[in-house]
Order: C-alpha cells, then sequence, then structure tokens
DNA sequence: CGATTGATTTCGGAC
DNA sequence: GTCCGAAGTCAATCG
C-alpha cells in the first residue's frame, strides 16, 4: 500500500513518525514494514512477525483508518491511515531463499586446508578445538611441535583480539598443550586491532580470500 | 513491482537467488530492495545507494528484462525478470524522519541524574570522563570518596565488560584516581557477561528504564 | 575521511 | 528455547 500516514511505535523503545506519504508493506506472516522514499533496507519502523494487525475504519475528519499492529511481547505499532493513494495483494508463495559464498566458515575451511601459509612447516591439529568458553577457529602446531590458536575474522577488529586472548589465557593453563602462540587471520585487520594484538604478542596475518580460493599455489600476502 | 525473478549478487560475497515470485522495490536514491514475503524487516538481496540500474529487454525465451544495478564499489546485482506480475510508480516526496526515545544516551542521561540509585550518597564525577582509549559513560565517587567508572549499556553483553575492563586498567594506572572500582550497569544483563564482570570484581546493575524516567523515587531493581 | 559504537539490530547455528 | 557470534551488517558520531 502507499499512503500519507502516521506512525507510532511503544515497544523496547518510543518511536514517531509524523505525516508523509509511505509504501506500507504486509507480509504474509504478519510482518509489517514502513518504507520511505530513500535510506538504506532498513524500514522507519516495522514490527517482526510473529504479530497481528488490527484494522479499525476511523470516522476522525483526518483518517481514514487505524491499523495497530501488536507481537506477543505487547509492543505496538500504530498507523494512522490518512489517505490511501495505492492498495493491491499479491500471493508470492514460499522463497526457495538466499546462496551465499565468501564468508567466514569458508575462510575457515579454506585456511585449515592450507596451514602452510602461516608457516613453513606448520600442521593442522584440528578446526573447531574445543575449549571450556567456546572453540577456536583453528589449533595448529609450528614445526617445533608448539601450539598455536588461530582466530579466523572477514574483518579483524578489536573484539576478535580479545576473543583469541580469551582462549589463549585458557589453553595456557593446560600443561599438556602450553605454551600455546596466537595468530589473528583476517581478510582486513583494522590498525587498532593490529596494535592491541601485536601488544599482546599476538601475530597479525593478512589473508587473500581470492588466492586461497583460486589455487594450491596461494600468493598469499603476508604482513 | 511484484515478478517472478532469479537474482545474482557478486560484490563483498557472491550470493543466488534461484527463480521465485518476489516484490522488488526501487526508491528515489535508487537503491533496489528484494523482498520475499517473510522474514524480517531484511531483504532477501539488495543494493544500497548510490548505485544506478540499467535495464536492457531480454529476447531470451524466459526472461523479459534484465536489471543490472551497479555501486561506485562495482558491486554488481543482476535481477531476471522472467515475469511481471504488477508494476506501479509512486512520488513520496521528502520523509521528515523518525523521532526516537529510550536508547543508550537516555538511559546514561537519567543515571546521570540518578547516581544515588547506584547507592548511598554517591554522587556524580562526570558523564563521559574521559580517557586515552575513549570515553567512560560516567565516573562516580562513593560516600567514602573512591572512585568509580560505570558503563552502561541497553543490553550487557561480554563486550561491554571487556570495554569497562580496559577502562578500568587504564583509570588505575592514574595515582589522583585509583584504585577505581566497576560498575555494569544494563537493562538486561546477559548471564556470561555476568559471570565475567563478578569474575573481575565488577559489580553488576539491572536498571528499569521506566522507573527511572517516571519518578524521583525510582523503584530500582538492585540485584 | 577513517575509526568507533549502537541497533526496536537480524540471522543462523549450537547446546 | 536460549545463548552466542557473524553480518554484503547499517548508520551516527567523533577525531
Amino acid at each position: 500500500m502507499v499512503a500519507r500516514c502516521s506512525v507510532d511505535y511503544v515497544g523496547r523503545l518510543t518511536a514517531h513518525l509524523p505525516e508523509a506519504t509511505r509504501v506500507i508493506m504486509v507480509k504474509a506472516d504478519g510482518s509489517v514494514l514502513i518504507h520511505s522514499d530513500g535510506g538504506s533496507y532498513k524500514p522507519l519502523n516495522w514490527m517482526s512477525p510473529p504479530c497481528t494487525t488490527r484494522i479499525v475504519s476511523s470516522d476522525a475528519e483526518e483518517t481514514v483508518e487505524v491499523w495497530t499492529v501488536e507481537n506477543k511481547a505487547g509492543e505496538q505499532l500504530v498507523i494512522s491511515v490518512h489517505e490511501v493513494l495505492h492498495s493491491g495483494e499479491h500471493e508470492l508463495g514460499v522463497d526457495p531463499g538466499l546462496v551465499k559464498d565468501g564468508v567466514e566458515a569458508h575462510l575457515q575451511r579454506l585456511l585449515a586446508m592450507h596451514v602452510h601459509v602461516l608457516g613453513e612447516g606448520w600442521s593442522l591439529v584440528r578446526r573447531e578445538y574445543p575449549t571450556a568458553i567456546g572453540p577456536v577457529d583453528l589449533l595448529c602446531r609450528d614445526p617445533y611441535g608448539r601450539s598455536v590458536a588461530v582466530e579466523i575474522k572477514r574483518r579483524g577488529e578489536i573484539d576478535g583480539v580479545e576473543q583469541l586472548t580469551r582462549y589463549l589465557e585458557l589453553l595456557n593453563r593446560d600443561p599438556l598443550l602450553a605454551p600455546v602462540a596466537g595468530v589473528f587471520a583476517a581478510q582486513e585487520i583494522k590498525p587498532q586491532a593490529r596494535v592491541l594484538a601485536e601488544d599482546r604478542g599476538i601475530r597479525c596475518v593478512v589473508l587473500d580470500y581470492e588466492a586461497l580460493k583460486g589455487s594450491d599455489d596461494p600468493g598469499l600476502r603476508l604482513f
């Protein structure tokens, strides 16, 4: 529907949209999206499913109908429709969904197959090495048999370094593994993350996804 | 537009949508959104502005037209339209935008006005107390004149505890302030965050936004 | 312009 | 069902 409307949301926060012309989309699962003619993919206001909509005709001067969308938690989206410019309904059916490539899991799998790019003679102990606070992406051994924990990110930021630090602290309590060194590997490493990592003795490695993917002779960039 | 279509995205990742009926929305700024009849407000696929769309009529058997949406970075969204079920265009005009209430800045302001809810006889030194790695939300003093750094979140999670820990480490190097205690205040504190905080001697406080907002006699819940 | 941080984040996976 | 980490995160703020 395209309509002149004003909207109020009361739930996790309180928000108000003054009167303007907008697109109101209602999906098969009951969710409601209110879009303006700009911005990115995020609606100005919305209600996530599951939720139910109650529509009441209004006899007020300036309002045609009032939609009240509510979910189980009692959050409410109240849409005052002042003028309907277009309205339509379409049956879409179930969507087969999106197929992705290039995310962290792929990076992890690729690097696991090519741990030698981290250093000459390195070997993989295992992927998703378990610890009490969660699995380490890769556990490796260098040629001298020393353990190295590897944390892989698409974009390396401070919280990734913190995560690896917590793993290292835990792993180093294990006398069978200690001492365990750390490697922070990512397609891109933010300066502050690099500073923090190196301050803690963690080596930073920038990964080239296309090179890892494309060949058994990866032209990996090591900085 | 409502259309049977298939979509390919090549950019920061590679993604493919098999043929299905979907809603294609083009905004005034050129951005394109492809929605299915479910999920939440996030489209299945999209292109953010600024970007340009080139539409080419197709003489292929099963395709009416092919849309190529491209941005400055060279990321491409290619939409093969197989059948158009509905098409329409509407001028919406500029949107006055959303007015919000209830976010972290409000929490910080409210707690700053009512630091006594953290403890009898506490006082505020200042909001946004500056440190080398960024401002601490609140710096307070308890009745004995000891410094307390307060980190405020809407939802308290592990990274918030890490953030406060870094501040405390820095603040405790300042002989004029040390020793500095820590308080982690949030409307909701996740169990893992609470465990980590208390392990580090940081006190956790659950805030009641409505009570803080509603009265000078806040019925604050302290756990 | 990059870096940091919050978001009604949403989304998916594991336990 | 809950918790936790990733996201084509996006978007605002600040240096």
